[in-house]
RNA sequence: GCCGGGAUGGCGGAAUUGGUAGACGCAGCGGACUUAAAAUCCGCUUCCCACUUGUGGGAGUGCCGGUUCGAGUCCGGCUCCCGGCACCA
């Protein structure tokens, strides 16, 4: 294949556009459109597989420069992170140097893709100046008692040696390493993102321009369900047992109470057998405890508190420590996992629910045996019931949200040091603003993970002085998870090198909210909630004008090779670099464009390379064989011709639907128009036509966002000045959109029989006479009646038969 | 199990509001150019049946049924695939 020579091209306009600092934000935007993709963790062997939301974000980025707008479009790199030190670990290379490393070849590489970033915005955030803003989030965030430490059962990683937040545990496994989850009590640091559950589940409603499918996820995850909290008085004991149901309305049917092992409510027993037991499931994991019931009556008697009724209370591996009160009332006639429980143990089974099932009956109905409440439905029992317990003191109506707080502490090196010291005297003090960054300390250190953070053992750092009375202190010796760094991210690049705010209230005024993100669905649990919980946390407080950090998401598919994610691991990645140097970034780009619809996954393929590239080698050879005949700036037309006027007329339809596809994202459909109308070219035999040259050059401009380095080259081949993205979106004529004469379908019962030609607009007596005269639909019609004529005006005609 | 999303030629996919199913690309077939090949350009290309060989007929968007003059599109029931959650009380 003879190739256009790309890769001169390439570098040429990448080099023309970086002198003249094209890509450079407006201070002062004034219609401003802030195009986010989500950054990268600096990976080092940047392949195809991480392509797709750049080009996205790029497409869309020049696309609107053209359209008018100032774009904002940035990027940046999740810079801290487990793999710079497990390269540490079996490299002896420094997590920051290894780090920088990789950013350098990420960076030449969006660079070589021809992505139109400002890199003068450009966040690191493992640099103090990043992190230091990291760290005062996390005061923030402390002294408004959103931060906090406690000591729970947490997600601990072997293999990553260190704990995790709930959202990067996945089928009980690491969201990084895949290994096993276990349990460990630990004091951590909290953030009490379950205080803003109720808005961000409430506010998911005006996210309009989000997928649905993210939006559903982030209400599962949230999980908020309204029940009772209902108060078990403990016989003999000043304490109650608190539960929280859904069903209240089964109070009646209560036969058991059910503690999790973890429920401080075990601490108080001395029981050896109990104390083994509870210990022995705490120490299973999650997966394995899921499904299994067996449990051990704990010899305390809880009451009712309507019925006054003794009731043991046992513990039981399969009430879940985390939600709700950690206890629940066990009912076994109307709980299949209470039933199940019930019949291992030879418990009371007693019905207070009318209702035909085998074993639990889950479903409403009318109460029985439930005293005063006999007879009312589960809803108005509920109510009536949250109602009575909330009178005599013993509970009431509440919500619970599935939603945990977010465990930020990590015992890694490579993160931003939680700015907190620990004084004997004191307490628990936090670093005082002015004393930011705390510095991750460089000198020798030992990576190796051990359960603890490496800072533990580093003296250099850990040893300071009391903030509050001068004595001797320890620092925190854990890092954030890298989570808290990119949940705000968004805002640093409207204020990079501020050293005084995060950013500035101003700055952020005039860029905010992102009004396009870009990024993988497989953030919609994680960072997706982060980012919008912060973003709240930091309006609260008045420095951000915004509650809503995102209007519009768009969740890009993968790039899969022999249908897997591309990966090193899996070894079935396409090199970035080797692929710019024998296709160009161009081909690339058509390619991840073309081959799928972009919120699919996509398969990379020699197949579909081929085919873009043949693409573009059609399109340059166009152009450089008709240099002369295409104007840079053509002037008004009007065409001459039939022929002429179909292919202008193909022109503007071109125009609309490409203008139309990359508003909605769908530049699939936006490539294929061009190139249908690239083949018509191809195929106009008059090429000293003015129509010709129009067309190509239109040909020129539509490719600009999709094929940005071609199209420069062939813009200035053309005697165009300047540069495609500073030049205004071409429209399109309205009155050339549509063709005189069309084709009419005639359908016969709704079958097609036959088609005709007429002029646009013609009315139903003049498509009827064409129609009829048609031998086909004459054969069809002969010797029977048409009892009913539907004509659809510029579409079709159909005569329905008796 | 629950909650989403999906299923269209040999393949990736298109069809904006119920109105010509299969745009565009790949692969395949045929032709032109060439000493030849590659590249390029042009044409054909859902399947089945018929013959007069370019025309006619039939079937067809996972399966079964419905609504409608007309269904890939709407409704009901199912099958399979993908994703999320998963003892959430």
């Amino acid at each position: 294949m003879s190739h256009y020579p790309a890769s001169t091209i390439e570098s040429k306009w990448q080099k023309r556009w970086e002198e003249s600092g094209l890509f450079r934000t407006k201070e002062k935007p004034k219609r401003k459109y802030y195009n986010l993709v989500m950054f990268a963790y600096p990976s080092g062997d940047l392949h195809m597989g991480h392509c797709k939301n750049y080009v996205i974000g790029d497409a869309i980025t020049r696309y609107k420069r053209r359209q008018g707008y100032d774009v904002l479009h940035p990027f940046g790199w999740d810079a801290f992170g487990l793999p710079a030190e497990n390269a540490a670990i079996q490299r002896g290379i420094h997590p920051k140097e290894w780090t920088f490393q990789n950013i350098e070849i990420s960076r030449q590489g969006l660079k070589r893709l021809g992505i139109s970033y400002d890199w003068d915005r450009e966040v690191i955030t493992c640099l103090p100046d990043y992190y230091r803003w990291t760290q005062w989030m996390f005061l923030l965030l402390y002294k408004n008692g959103l931060a906090y430490r406690k000591e729970a059962y947490v997600n601990f990683c072997p293999g990553c040696q260190t704990v995790l937040a709930n959202e990067q545990v996945e089928e009980g496994r690491c969201y990084r390493c895949q290994t096993l989850i276990t349990k460990r009590r630990l004091t951590q640091w909290f953030f009490k993102i379950t205080a803003y559950a109720e808005r961000l589940l409430r506010d998911i409603d005006r996210l309009e321009g989000w997928p649905e499918s993210v939006k559903i996820m982030q209400r599962n995850w949230i999980g908020r369900s309204e029940g009772c909290l209902i108060k078990f008085p403990i016989v003999g004991d000043d304490e109650e047992l608190s539960v929280f149901t859904t069903r209240a309305d089964t109070i009646y049917g209560v036969t058991f109470m059910a503690v999790a092992p973890e429920h401080p409510l075990i601490d108080r027993i001395s029981d050896p057998k109990i104390t083994k037991f509870a210990e022995r499931v705490r120490a299973t994991p999650d997966y394995l405890r899921a499904g299994g019931k067996d449990g051990i009556k704990t010899g305390l008697f809880a009451q009712n508190p309507l019925t006054g009724e003794r009731i043991p209370i046992w513990v039981t591996d399969y009430v879940l420590a985390t939600y709700g009160t950690g206890a629940v009332m066990g009912v076994p006639a109307h709980d299949e996992r209470d039933y199940e429980f019930a019949r291992l143990k030879g418990l009371p089974i007693r019905k207070v629910i009318e209702g035909d099932a085998e074993g639990a009956y889950t479903g409403e109905g009318r109460m029985i045996n439930s005293g005063p409440f006999t007879g009312m439905d589960s809803e108005s029992g509920r109510k009536a019931i949250a109602r009575k317990l909330k009178e005599i003191g013993m509970g009431g109506a509440t919500v619970e949200y599935r939603l945990r707080d977010w465990l930020i502490s990590r015992q890694r090196y490579w993160g931003a040091p939680i700015p907190m010291i620990h004084c004997p005297s004191c307490g628990i003090v936090p670093v005082p603003e002015a004393d930011l960054p705390v510095l991750l300390p460089e000198g020798k250190i030992d990576f190796l993970p051990k359960g603890r953070s490496p800072l533990e053992a580093c003296s250099e750092f850990i040893t300071t002085t009391c903030p509050k009375c001068g004595g001797e202190a320890k620092r925190d010796p854990d890092t954030m998870d890298t989570f808290v760094c990119s949940s705000w991210y968004f805002l640093r690049y409207l204020d990079p090198r501020n050293d005084k705010e995060f950013c500035a209230y101003d700055r952020a005024k005039d860029w905010l909210p992102i009004d396009q993100y870009i990024g993988g669905i497989e953030h919609a649990t994680g960072h997706l909630i982060y980012f919008r919980f912060l973003t709240k946390v930091l309006y609260d407080q008045g420095l951000i004008p915004v509650d809503e950090p995102a209007l519009n998401l768009f969740t890009q598919g993968m790039i899969l090779k022999n249908g897997e994610k591309m990966s090193a691991s899996r070894g079935n990645t396409v090199p970035l670099n080797r692929f710019l140097d024998e296709h160009g970034a161009d081909v690339a780009r058509i390619n991840i464009l073309f081959a799928a619809p972009p919120e699919n996954d996509m398969e990379w393929t020699d197949e579909g390379v081929i085919g873009a590239e043949r693409f573009l080698n059609r399109v340059y050879r166009l152009v450089s064989e008709n240099k002369d005949r295409i104007p840079a700036e053509p002037s008004e037309y009007q065409p001459d011709s039939e022929r002429a006027k179909e292919l202008y007329i193909a022109v503007n339809q071109t125009i609309k639907k490409v203008t139309d596809d990359l508003d909605r994202f769908k530049f699939n459909t936006a490539v294929a128009a061009i190139m249908e109308l690239v083949n018509r070219i191809y195929l106009y035999p008059e090429k000293d036509d003015p129509v010709f040259g129009i067309a190509i050059n239109r040909v020129i401009h539509l490719l600009s966002p999709l094929a940005p380095h071609l199209a420069d080259e062939l813009w200035s081949m053309i005697g165009g000045e300047g540069f495609l993205i500073e030049k205004g979106w071409i429209g399109y004529d309205p009155d050339f959109l549509e063709t005189e004469l069309r084709t009419y379908v005639v359908q016969i019962n709704g079958r097609l029989r036959g088609k005709v030609e007429a002029r646009k607009g013609a009315d139903e007596e003049t498509i009827r006479n064409l129609a009829l005269k048609d031998p086909k639909v004459k054969r069809f019609i002969t010797g029977k009646e048409i009892v009913k004529t539907i004509f659809v005006p510029d579409k079709l005609i159909n005569f329905v038969l008796r």
